[in-house]
DNA sequence: TATTGTTATACTCTATAACTATA
DNA sequence: TATAGTTATAGAGTATAACAATA
């Protein structure tokens, strides 16, 4: 045990950060906000760009199916795409073989900001791949993806 | 751009993946989920871990160091000490040498759930080492690390 | 019966402004 | 004046239960 007087944050923290979880949990707080900072104009956080970019890039999928690939529940959805519809970046159109479902689709306009995101997103990348290197890069993302399959308990 | 009809999860988010954001954001999720899993009886959610493992490693420390120390705002951490107090884990002791000050330590309860947490810990760490292997996990950290400083924009 | 989208609700985490008492 | 702790508040993110319409 250490003495409190006197001492600095970075010694105070020192047992976490041998800690995957926390050192995750600050590591992926620091790659948000840049995220964040990299847009200019129509500022898309995180999980409206997933969202976005997913409707973009699959048109036409169902509700339901964009919940599933994201891992969020369908009633948080909800809010999300009614402001986009607000917005008028999506639209949820009626599916035909099955009157429960809704397809979605980007606007126009929709389009447009998702481009701007992406290119945002780029320089963002860009930054990461600055800080860890092409191989760094490409070896945190094979280690993260072994930590989705963690052992249910 | 891909048809949605017959579109399987795995597939929407091909784009995603190459995010480093995004598989980041998802493992985060996934190593906070398992830290939770892994504790027996009463339940610390991670910050609250972080919180009374630095209290417990540093005893006598103010909550404004702690609050640096964690990255969290002043206000915040309120709540949780008033929690802590409450199941008498914490105590907040005025300082001597500074009247607006409080020094924080662990009750001998606190210091029995932190020790109880601690050995959870050991065990979803030791998860995450059987995942990524120990010189895997070495390399994540190293890399999260390196995250932690992007240019601010 | 089961599923899709929805509503309502609640809890956690985070952020800001303003107050108090001290420095 | 500046700082430490506090209060109040608000916005995101996430979770569950229940409902209507449809399968």
């Amino acid at each position: 045990m250490t003495s409190a007087s006197g001492a600095r944050a970075a010694e105070l923290t020192r047992e976490l950060e041998a800690s995957v979880g926390y050192v995750l949990r600050r590591a992926q707080l620091a790659v948000f906000a840049d995220f964040i900072a990299s847009q200019s104009g129509a500022v898309v956080r995180p999980g409206q760009f997933a969202v976005l970019l997913v409707i973009g890039m699959h048109a036409g999928l169902t509700q339901n199916q964009l919940c599933e690939a994201l891992a969020i529940k369908r009633a948080n959805l909800v809010a999300m795409l009614d402001e986009f519809e607000s917005l008028g970046f999506v639209r949820r159109v009626p599916c035909s073989r099955d009157g429960r479902a809704k397809r979605l689709h980007l606007s126009t306009a929709g389009a447009k900001v998702l481009s701007q995101a992406v290119d945002a997103q780029k320089r963002h990348e860009a930054r990461i791949t600055a800080a860890l290197g092409a191989i760094g890069r490409r070896q945190l993302i094979d280690l993260l993806n072994r930590l989705r399959t963690l052992p249910a308990s």
